[in-house]
Formats: structure tokens, C-alpha cells, sequence
DNA sequence: GACCAGGCGTCTT
DNA sequence: AAGACGCATGGT
């Protein structure tokens, strides 16, 4: 992988494939939009755009020099997925998740948004997720220097109740967030801790917050803790597809096998064999 | 209008 | 231990 930063702008040509879209719309993170000429969104505390070039360059703005090594790493640029697809063709399955959605990369996101996104995430779509998401950064998020607002803080939210959440119109689950904050705030949570205990116990400490069962605990683990060995997260989703998909899944469900895909190379990469899983 | 959405907490057996 | 059910809201 190769990169430049040369007035404002960081130019990096990555290892192996990359599509901003199918990395940024498959569900995984709900702070993007697409704009004329690419994308703009926020992560970690700042507003950037991205746009892709026809030799596979992609252009970010909005970013400090110093926040290189990070943003490298948020959109796995600092992986070789050409190699680790390589690796993937063997399986059947895997191969065709990939046929289906090449360019998919699982982001590094910040713990604590990960965390709320994905309680908000529970019998919800992804259409009404962003728009509590939004309306949660909108009312709660500091502002931007770049426009809009950074993810809330744990402290952003510690001290609310759930009356001054009910704009968020996120029903039952703002109990659950606030729960979250709470435990996050006072430090009973934290991405620290969890990084310090045994995959185990951090699930059960994740499962201490009100709203956060066992599907939640492996989304915080996977995307925010980049601990996917224990993450059967394929699991998941073939439940998920079996209830949309009672028949079978269509080959080309890009939104699923695109989901699919990112929790599998999860688990591929780190070594991780289904063995039953939950349930 | 139904039905459902990338669950979870609670209440039953 | 496992199943049923309600939960608030909005998209289809």
C-alpha cells in the first residue's frame, strides 16, 4: 500500500481491492452519504470525503497529516486484502461472497459508536438506523470543523434522560443507550478493560449494558474491538438469511452476502473455525 | 393496514 | 433450558 498527503489531501493506492460503497453501505457504519462526485462522512472525530479514481486511487480530504496512520487503518488500507482474498477463493461459499461484493472492507471504528449503532441496530433496518444515528449526533455530538457533529461521548449522553432522548424516536432502545453511556462513563465498560480480558469474559462484561445480548456483544467485539476470533459471525447472518430467505439465498444478495462476507473474513483471518456457535 | 426489521428482557413452561 | 411475547418506530 502506498500513500501521499500533499495539500490537505491523502492519496492512497491500495493493496488489493476496494469499493467505497460496498465498504461504507453494506451496514457496518451509518455516518456515510453518497454526494456528486464520492462520498462524505464522519469517523473518528472528523468530517471527511472520499473519492475513488478510475486507476483505483482513492482521495481523502478533511483530514490532518497526523491523522494518517489512523484513517489508514479505519478503512484497512494497512491490510492485504488481494492476498487474503486469495487465501478465501478456496471455499466455495467464500468465493462467491466475494464474487458478489469484491470490494467490502471491515472497518476500524470507534468502540463507543459501535456500540450505540449496533444497540440501535436490534430489530431495526438500516434506513431507520441512520436516521437515529443522525438525529443522536445531530442533538448530542460535538460540533465540526469541517460541518456536522462528531459521534456523542459517553459523557455526552451519561447525564440525559430518556424523555430528552425521545426525539431520537428510538423507541425502547433509549434505555439501552443510556445504559451504555452510563456504564462506559463511569469506566464499569471500556474499551481498555475489554482489550485486557479474554474474549469470554469481555462478552460477558459487554452483556452487563441492558440491551446488549449476545448479537450485539459479537458486532462491539468484531467491528470495535477487532477481536473476531470468537466472532461466529456468519452464524449470525445465516439466521438472519434464513429469515429473509426461507428458499435459499439469491446468489447476487449483495447486501447479505456482502454482511456475510465482512464476518467472514473476520473470521477467516484470525484463524476462527465455526464450531455451532451461539445457540 | 398488515407485516417486518441484522434482538433483547421478561415471563412462562 | 427453551419458547412465547411485547417492546417503539417507520419502511415496504
Amino acid at each position: 500500500m502506498e500513500w501521499r498527503y500533499e495539500n490537505g489531501e491523502l492519496a492512497v493506492r491500495p493493496d488489493g481491492p476496494f469499493s467505497a460503497a460496498e465498504t461504507l453501505f453494506c451496514g457496518q457504519c451509518f455516518r456515510w452519504r453518497q454526494t456528486a462526485d464520492g462520498f462524505e462522512g464522519i469517523a473518528h472525530g472528523r468530517a471527511l470525503t472520499l473519492r475513488e479514481r478510475q486507476d483505483g486511487t482513492v482521495l481523502l480530504t478533511g483530514l490532518e497529516e497526523s491523522d494518517v496512520p489512523l484513517f489508514l487503518h479505519y478503512f484497512a488500507f494497512d491490510e492485504d486484502y488481494a492476498a487474503l482474498q486469495r487465501r478465501l477463493q478456496r471455499s466455495k461459499r467464500l468465493a462467491e461472497c466475494i464474487r458478489c461484493a469484491p470490494g467490502i472492507r471491515v472497518l476500524h471504528q470507534d468502540f463507543f459508536e459501535v456500540l450505540l449503532t449496533f444497540i440501535i441496530s436490534q430489530n431495526n433496518n438500516i434506513p431507520r438506523i441512520t436516521g437515529i444515528v443522525a438525529r443522536l449526533c445531530e442533538g448530542f455530538g460535538a460540533p465540526l470543523a469541517g460541518g456536522g457533529r462528531a459521534f456523542p461521548l459517553p459523557c455526552d449522553l451519561a447525564d440525559r434522560t430518556v424523555e430528552e432522548l425521545a426525539f431520537l424516536r428510538a423507541g425502547w432502545r433509549a434505555d439501552y443507550l443510556l445504559d451504555a453511556a452510563r456504564k462506559v462513563a463511569s469506566g464499569e465498560v471500556g474499551r481498555e478493560k475489554l482489550a485486557r480480558l479474554a474474549t469470554p469474559e469481555a462478552r460477558a462484561l459487554l452483556m452487563t449494558i441492558r440491551g446488549v445480548g449476545p448479537k450485539v456483544a459479537d458486532c462491539v467485539l468484531l467491528y470495535g474491538l477487532e477481536r473476531a476470533e470468537v466472532c461466529p459471525m456468519d452464524v449470525w447472518m445465516k439466521r438472519a438469511m434464513a429469515r429473509r430467505f426461507p428458499r435459499g439465498m439469491p446468489l447476487c444478495a449483495r447486501d447479505c452476502a456482502g454482511v456475510a462476507q465482512q464476518y467472514i473474513f473476520h473470521a477467516e483471518r484470525t484463524s476462527f473455525r465455526p464450531q455451532g456457535g451461539p445457540g
